[in-house]
RNA sequence: GGAGAGAUGGCAGAGUGGUCGAAUGCGGUAGUCUUGAAAACUAUUGUCCUUCACGGGACCGGGGGUUCGAAUCCCUCUCUCUCCGCCA
């Protein structure tokens, strides 16, 4: 959620702003900002009859102790006229608040200045493309007949257990699944942040807080039953953590790792793009979430996206960074890079990782702030994959390949206990 | 799933209808004393909204109700604890 502060105070560039995400805030702004200026004036109203009531009740009390009852009973009468108003504008001020909270979440994060103008992935920037190993076989196979070559992924069998998008890892293959998650556990508890094992449901009130709802529901398994959402990402019960938090400053950077298994419906996607382990309802992913003081955010990022860079070295898969244009944008960034990881035999480039400043936006629904000098200040948060697995698996499955096997990369080795998948 | 008890400020813990936004203790911050530290003493110490300001308003787990007036009474939801049942 965006800042009524904001909004009044730098409507013009918010406005401006926002036309990145090709489309008009205008009205809806405008709506928010009367609303704003009609609630302060009901509450001001308010606020005086409650004054008064209280005033009176007071008195009330004081007659009743020195047993002046007549005198109190005249007070009471006049007590009704301001309690009839009072529960009148409470309850207009009420519907106003909730359409003003309506209005506000409609409207979507402002985006960075450096975000690039566009409306689809084709208008992304292109930050910069890096070598790493590639097969030098004549023809490669996809990772899906690989996978079935060598007996280590069965999407078929995942599909009767539960379904489509659901695969099995057997064998070495979910060896190295796991090899893969505590390798990325490992480096980021190297790079300082705190590991944390989540709950992999979590409730509305914190899908809104990270800005799954209203917006995304429809992405997400809901167990109606129990009015609880199995998570689309870590970054939701990770978030969340800090919801309804006032921090030291001295904490900041709050630095946060989770594994998770992550569920997504993806309504409407099949077709060849989304074969094997390209688009899944459940997959794994490992994500690292910052919590930072407002001035050093853009650094942070930085930061993020260099130590995942710095992930995809040490497995030496070809990738390269993104900057997400206007159109491509999450609803709740500001800013964010992609990076893909270039898998040979699919010829594709495969997003492994999405890495955002969300700026105060998410602090505003989580209410997340610190202290600085008396006051509050709502702090950034940011997030990002490191990294999502399938796709990273799908690539080494690719780019790996020889005729005796599959070569398992050197800072896997320790972890799988094998160097080769034949 | 059944029965009972409870939820108060950073923590502990009073408060059962009227100057209670809330005693007291611990903790935090500032100061006095001290060469320095500790101890002691003094002061200060919740969050949010609104106002240029003075001030005003809201908040005692969440929501609703009774009352001139609710932390306190009633309803409801959530969570915690104890006992029983079930169970990895």
């Amino acid at each position: 959620m965006l800042s009524i502060q904001d909004l009044r105070h730098k409507k013009e560039e918010i406005i401006s702003l926002l036309q990145k995400r090709n489309h008009d805030f205008t009205a809806v702004i405008n709506q928010v900002t009367d609303l704003d200026v009609a609630i302060r004036k009901h509450k001001a109203q308010l606020d005086q009859i409650l004054a008064e009531s209280n005033q009176l009740a007071k008195q009330i009390g004081q007659l009743f102790s020195q047993a002046k009852q007549e005198e109190a009973e005249l007070l009471k009468k006049k007590t009704v006229s301001l309690k009839e108003e009072s529960r009148a504008l409470s309850q207009d001020l009420e519907a106003k608040n909730n359409e003003l909270k309506n209005l506000m979440v409609t409207i979507p994060n402002v985006p960075n200045q450096i975000v690039p103008a566009g409306n689809s992935d084709a208008d992304n920037q292109i930050i910069s493309e890096n070598k790493g190993f590639i097969s030098d076989l004549e023809s490669k196979k996809p990772h899906w007949e690989l996978a079935e070559q060598y007996q280590i992924i069965d999407f078929e069998l995942g599909a009767k257990i539960t379904g489509a998008g659901f695969p099995v890892y057997q064998g070495k293959g979910a060896k190295l699944q796991r090899a893969l998650i505590n390798f990325f556990l490992d480096r980021a508890a190297q790079e300082g942040y705190l590991e944390v094992l989540p709950p992999h449901m979590v409730n509305s009130a914190s899908a809104f807080a990270t800005g799954q709802l209203p917006d995304k529901d429809g992405q997400m398994y809901h167990v109606t039953e129990d009015e609880l959402f199995l998570i689309p990402t870590a970054e939701v019960p990770v978030t969340n953590i800090f919801r309804d938090c006032i921090v030291k400053p001295s904490d900041l950077p709050l630095k946060r790792v989770a594994y998770s298994p992550c569920f997504r419906r993806e309504a409407g996607s099949y077709g060849k793009h989304v074969r094997g382990l390209n688009r899944l309802h459940q997959f794994d992913k490992v994500e690292i979430v910052q919590v930072v003081h407002p001035s050093k955010s853009y650094q942070t990022l930085e930061q993020m996206v260099s130590y995942v860079c710095e992930l995809l070295k040490e497995l030496s898969l070809p990738y390269r960074v993104v900057r997400l244009c206007g159109g491509d944008l999450s609803f709740t960034s500001a800013l964010t890079y992609d990076l893909e990881v270039y898998s040979s035999a699919q010829d594709r480039w495969l997003e492994v990782s999405s890495i955002s400043n969300f700026e105060a936006y998410q602090s505003h629904r989580l209410k997340l702030r610190f202290k600085e000098d008396q006051a509050s200040v709502f702090a950034h948060t940011l997030n990002g994959s490191a990294l999502a697995l399938p796709r990273i698996l799908a690539s080494i499955l690719e780019n790996y390949q020889t005729k005796e096997g599959i070569i398992i990369p050197d800072c896997l080795q320790s972890y799988t206990g094998f160097d080769k998948i034949n």
